[in-house]
Parts: structure tokens; sequence; C-alpha cells
DNA sequence: CCATATTAGTTTCATTTGAAACTAAATCAA
DNA sequence: TTGATTTAGTTTCAAATGAAACTAATATGG
């Protein structure tokens, strides 16, 4: 098939949807989440969020960390992990043990329970991944992760308002 | 071949989000629909879904779209858009013409009031990607547009089970 | 034609979300 | 101390969302 003709015109003069950048990444993250979403969703009842949680509890899991530890590693809002913790417990997928010294905070971990699921959807993620990244060539996978640090970099100064 | 990307670690084996495509991603694509939504969004009261039918109408002015094409064009769902073309009716954006050969259909296009305010964002919206892109170089965009495009046939595909 | 199916778009209703207010515990300042 | 502030996390309530049911118009098959 032929390579798609230059789409991102820098300084494009007229605004088409089809080449506009923030919409293009708009439609291929919603893609993939939905795509990775449904490895999790129907078969373990969990959320986006909730699967969020656990992916970052199951990275070091005898590592327990606070709600607001959290917030700060998925950038999710504490509403949303209030929640999510929330279902996690009724699940049975994490428990939750509050700081003798400080007893506002709660120490989050997963379970066993938690722990075998994160070992069957954490794996089936990553192949998912794997499997996208193969369509790219190592140079533009490598291009690929640059920019996007760059970009995000820039987009949250430009975000600060500059 | 065999070399590794930095930080998109081709079939990685651990499960990291700083690392994850499909996470870094996610962050990205908020951050940037965000900082453009505050371009339009308190200036002129539009959601984001109203500023994408607004983006497509204001494309080809004297082209007007029913709301199923304005469907297919953003890839909204059907009552998202009928609720997006509620508001812009309301605010005088848009008006809607009844369609003579089948009265199920209305064409909807942009009043003088809605290109105006088309005028003021389109520019502003395009400006804001032409500074995040100038932070690349051209080889850089130029893969980041060929890799976007690629990611989201892809994710396409594997969305769709295959 | 008439009955059935399809299409365009809307409405309903239950769920999700988010901002702001709130509770409870710890810290700070005088 | 003790009164004010900050921090951790939860609850509340109004608004946004989405799936499914719905209306109205057109198309189609017998």
């Amino acid at each position: 098939m032929d390579e798609p003709a230059a789409r991102i015109a820098v300084g494009a003069q007229r605004l088409d949807l089809e080449t506009y950048l923030p919409y293009r990444l708009s439609i291929l993250s919603n893609t993939v989440s939905g795509a990775i979403a449904a490895l999790y969703a129907e078969r373990h009842g969990l959320s986006v969020a909730d699967w969020r949680l656990m992916a970052v509890l199951g990275m070091d899991p005898d590592r327990p960390l606070t709600q607001t530890a959290l917030c700060a590693r998925t950038r999710m809002d504490k509403v949303q992990v209030s929640r999510a913790v929330k279902r996690l417990l009724d699940f049975g997928y994490i428990a939750r043990e509050v700081d003798a010294a400080d007893r506002r905070r709660a120490h989050l971990r997963l379970t066993a329970g938690g722990r075998t699921v994160y070992g069957e959807v954490a794996p089936a993620t990553l192949e998912w991944e794997r499997e996208l990244l193969s369509r790219l060539t190592p140079a533009e996978a490598a291009i690929l992760d640059t920019v996007i640090a760059r970009l995000q970099q820039v987009a949250d100064e430009m975000a600060a308002g500059s």
C-alpha cells in the first residue's frame, strides 16, 4: 500500500480535522484505550480507572500506595481514585491498611486475588502494545517515543498558560 | 531489528505506565484537548462536541451537512451530535433546513454568527497546533504523521477483533 | 398498493462524572 | 495547650453521558 501523503501540515492555514494533530491524537487514543479496555472490562468487570490503579499497584506489589500517591502516579483526580478504590475493595482485588502514624492515610495493595487478575491482564495489555508497535520500524518507534515526550512537555507548558 | 527504543520498550515484559504507549497517548491527548478547549469553551460557551461540529461545518461553509454526515466526519455518535446540534441552534451558530425530498433529513450550516465565531476560533486552534509542532524537526513531524496514520489503521484492525 | 423494514434523528432513564462541600485527622502558630 | 490551617479522603448534587426505546419519514418486498 502507498505511504500516505504528509498529513500534518506544519502551519496549515485551513482547519481540517482529518489532518489536525489534536483530533487525530484523540481518535487514536480513544481507539487504543477502547481496544485495551476490552481486554479486562468484560472479563473482570474493571473500568479503565480501576485497571489503572491495579496497573500501578501491580508494578511493585510489595510497596503499598496511598490514594494520594495513586493520584500522582495515574494523573487521576482524588474523586475518581476514591471511587475506583471502593470498587476494587468490593471486588476484593485490593486491601487497605490504615497508616498507624497518620490515620487519615491508608496503604493499598493488591490482594492475592488482585495479583491473579493482574497476572492475567497485564501480559495481555503488553502483548497488545507489542503487536501495535510491531508495525513500526525501530527507528520510527524511537522517534515516536521522543516525540511524544517532547509534545507532552510542550503541551504541559502551553496548557499552563504561557 | 535490534536497536531498542529509549522509552517505548517493544516487547516490554513489565507493565510500567510511564513507558506504556496507550497510557502516554491518553495523557498527551487529554492535555492537548484540554488546552485547546480552553480557546473556545469559556469565551464562546462551546463544548468539545459543539466545536467539533462547527469545525467540520466551517471547513466548507457552502456545503451544508446532515447530522448523519456529521457523525461520520467527527466519529461522534448520533446522540452526541443531536445534542450538540441543539445547543448550536440555541446559540444561533448553525441553521437547519429540512430536506425537501426526504423530510427526515435536515441540512445544517453555519450562520453568519457561527462563521464569525469560527473565524475567531479556527485560527487560534491552528496557531496552537503550529506552536506545538514547531518544537519538532520537519523530519520528526513527518514521521509522526505517518506513524499516527499507521497506528490508527492497525488499532482499527485490532479493535475490530482480528 | 399494503405490510414490513430501514433510516434519520430524538427522548428517556439509569449511570457516570466533577465540582464543591464536607469529615476527620494531623500540623502549625502563638 | 488551643485555635486556625492543611491534608487525606468521602459525599453530595447537579450536569453529562450512553444504551435502548421511541417517532416519523422513506424504502422495499410480495
